[in-house]
DNA sequence: GTCTATAACGAGATAGAC
DNA sequence: GTCTATCTCGTTATAGAC
């Protein structure tokens, strides 16, 4: 990991990414543009230009040029998405009410940027997994790791290993699936009905 | 719908799509590529190669260009699958143990392909829904029909209108859900806890 | 670290002969 | 209906001054 600041000639003042290293800037203009627009549908120049840097400090901060950028687009995405659901998880004695208050907060978001914003690890990781093993593991990462939150609260709160093991599966697939019917049908049902049935689905192994 | 066969010079006499037309071989094409790479990451060019069939006749069939071939694209996927769920519904007297063979189909069928087929339409559709509402509203008329095929299968077997209504919208996005990850983690597992998890859902509304 | 210019290539789409 | 040639534009990536 680099840890040394850069030296910020053009950082704005105002608007996303006040304050932040160009670097920082840079991924987060790759991830929310590869949410909306895909890998492939993504351009390097339309990056740079959304991130106020030039096309030169991409290629200075990404050498490995466009799929290293978008392994750490998803790497933001990872980490944003699993501090949504850490903070359900953890504001709420029951998990199966953190789960249905997930897929809530999931759908507001997604109708909030007018059924744009989808999950931006499978935007960006669809179509370009089978050429970049890089892209791939790292979306795999993204993954486990939300369901590794799942599993340890299922856990923690008396359910059966087994039990939650396979419940975290099932909790992270149907919240992607629905996600991704809803920002295509432009609605909030499909996410508002797996919250009310993965509750029930967890409530069944009580 | 246009019903004139076209003259055939150069369809292959054996692989794929021997024996068909050159307007089907182009859909088939275009189908199996943005299966596999997406919208964007799919050219016209790669297509007519693929489907033995020339730039030129591209753009006869599909005056509209790539969105309008992708759109057809989807609709031949949303075929390809509605027939599977068909079979899978139609062949078993419980919908519940339907639903899970229809899983374990297609985490073979994604095995066997080496995790390179994952779903059609939520491939070919992500990432250009945004700039594209005639490819966005195709995939939403597959998604729709297949909730229908379950929807009017768990009617006829007794369930309630509304418990139908609200389970065939979980298995559809749990099975989409849970085939994405299955292939992003390039394992069977998700769709298999998955059919069982949604066997197990159906059967708590019995 | 930042910036500009440009190389090298492929994309979608069109024209018109056959 | 098929085929080839071509136009125009955009892409990723690099070079080198500052």
């Amino acid at each position: 990991m680099k840890t040394t600041p850069e030296q910020d000639h053009d950082a704005p003042a105002t608007g996303p990414g006040a304050g932040l290293g160009t670097r920082e800037r840079i991924v987060r203009a790759a991830s929310r543009l590869m949410q909306r627009q895909g890998y492939e549908g993504t351009g390097i120049k339309q990056i740079s230009r959304e991130a106020n840097a030039t096309l030169g400090s991409v290629y200075h901060f990404f050498p490995g040029g466009k799929q290293e950028l978008a392994t750490e687009a998803i790497r933001h995405g990872d980490r944003e998405f699993a501090g949504m659901l850490r903070t359900a998880l953890e504001s709420r004695p029951d998990p199966a009410e953190a789960v249905a208050a997930t897929a809530s907060l999931l759908a507001a978001d997604l109708r909030a940027s007018d059924w744009l914003d989808g999950c931006p690890v499978t935007a960006t990781s669809l179509g370009a997994a089978a050429n970049a093993p890089g892209i791939r593991s790292a979306a795999a990462e993204a993954f486990e790791r939300w369901r590794g939150l799942v599993h340890d609260r299922l856990l923690a709160t008396g359910f059966a290993a087994q039990d939650a093991h396979e419940l975290a599966h099932t909790v992270i697939n149907t919240l992607e699936g629905a996600e991704l019917t809803a920002q295509i049908a432009r609605s909030e049902e499909p996410l508002l009905i797996a919250g009310r049935h993965l509750a029930r689905l967890i409530d069944s192994y009580r």
